[in-house]
DNA sequence: CATGAGTGTATCCTATCGGAAATTGGAAGG
DNA sequence: CCTTCCAATTTCCGATAGGATACACTCATG
């Protein structure tokens, strides 16, 4: 292998290194391949259920097997892929209707907890950010390329992570993230295309005005009534299953 | 390495393994190190921050390094260890009393919905299956010894995941089970023996009761007030911080 | 047509090498 | 004589290449 270049030459993707993690200096091939994946699966839109093939994965990105085998053991615990032993890995099965409306109801539970939590927060950079990752996604409004769409579910990602971060709740933070590249697949393979942008702004809008004035109240209020809606929204799209009884407890 | 034997002599991890995967004939070596690390640091108690030697761990197991590696970094994911780039694998440090409260409180979100669910379970080994676990916890009531306590937390764990997995969400699920490593070490190392079974079964019980009359809103009132107790009880051993207001919304 | 042996392929594991980081030893300066 | 800084050594992580084993497929046979 060259000595500069990693992955493949790499030029794209030492950008995106540079761009995303300067601070970790230190970062093992390993770390470098698993974003790398990431990105392919979620951008590429691979078909569920192809098989990968460890070998040909390593030469095409002129790696060894190693970190390739490394990303996959992480890869599956994200569930972007699935393993069968000594049958190797395979991209995991879309989320079916039944599957994402779990998913929602997981979201339903802790979201507007975690939007409460952070309207506490201190950190004066966490309302710019959010109006950041807003700002991109008006800027996708109606287009219909895939390149938008991957801008404008990463941006809607971020939203979230960032008042999950925000919330000072790790655990929170953590078991969300899980929850993000399902929905992001799920939405793919579902449409493909930006088309609730008006909706799920005006959403966002409500609950960083909340934010803005540290209600926590509100705040709660409308990440909870952004999710219904982005259920609904897809639901609309796929027929039944609704969105079943959502359980909600008051404050106490 | 023998024929027959994979890790050490691994009579007793065969044992281990026949008695709680038979049903999975297709295991990699990887699994079964993943199993035994796992069992590893809950029992053995490791002190927090001790490096971890993969070249001496492989040795030690007789295995080589690359199933040691997956097992490693499927434990990072699930917060047992934590790695460094370029410096290896520690044992992970274990959760402070705020992020334990941090913990509770993701619990106390999804736990009280995952028995509300499981009450509509029609799965009848469930009632049997958590009632067996009690019998488990029961026992070990008051016995100071390391060998009860481990048995007991497992127990406790297999209790909250079957309600978790007969909830019919994976998702919650899988949030949860995040959750039960680091509550498991941090009692571990906050007393490191039985000293709650007398409240803790009884609270069980009433969720149970709950799930066995298919009571809904009585289960997730249980497993609520289930959950306030036990961090009360920790808070109790440990001063503050004691548990901050619980957010729970009312049913819609 | 069903069944079983044989071949090919890919996974999984092992053995080994390069390289980065921690440590120990020594020399220079105060 | 003690402290501080630098450098060589050692240790161990990260990565590579290759071999053993299990599975899937093909083809011959009852």
């Amino acid at each position: 292998m060259a000595k500069g270049s990693r992955l493949q030459q790499a030029a794209d993707f030492e950008a995106v290194a540079a761009a995303g993690g300067a601070l970790d200096s230190r970062r093992s091939l390993s770390d470098d391949v698993y974003d790398h994946m990431v990105e392919f699966v979620l951008t590429a839109g691979l078909a569920p259920d192809t098989h990968i093939n460890v070998d040909s994965l390593a030469r095409a990105w002129h790696v060894s097997q190693t970190p390739i085998r490394e990303a996959l053991v992480r890869a599956e615990e994200a569930g972007l892929v699935t393993r069968e032993p000594l049958r190797g890995f395979r991209i995991a099965p879309v989320l079916s209707s039944a599957e994402f409306s779990q998913l929602m109801h997981l979201r339903i539970l802790i979201e507007p907890y975690s939007a409460a939590e952070a309207s506490k927060s201190t950190d004066v950079t966490l309302i710019p950010t959010l109006e950041a990752h807003m700002a991109i996604m008006r800027q996708a409004r109606n287009k219909p390329g895939a390149q938008e769409f991957s801008a404008y579910m990463r941006a809607d990602r971020e939203f979230h992570d960032a008042i999950a971060a925000a919330s000072g709740n790790r655990f929170v933070r953590l078991a969300l993230s899980t929850t993000a590249v399902h929905a992001h697949r799920f939405r793919l393979f579902a449409s493909g295309r930006v088309d609730d942008a008006s909706e799920t702004v005006a959403e966002h809008s409500a609950v960083v005005d909340a934010l803005r004035v540290r209600n926590a109240d509100a705040a709660s209020t409308a990440m909870y009534r952004h999710l219904v809606s982005v259920a609904e929204r897809v639901y609309a799209d796929f027929g039944p299953p609704r969105l079943a009884p959502v359980p909600q407890r008051q404050m106490s």
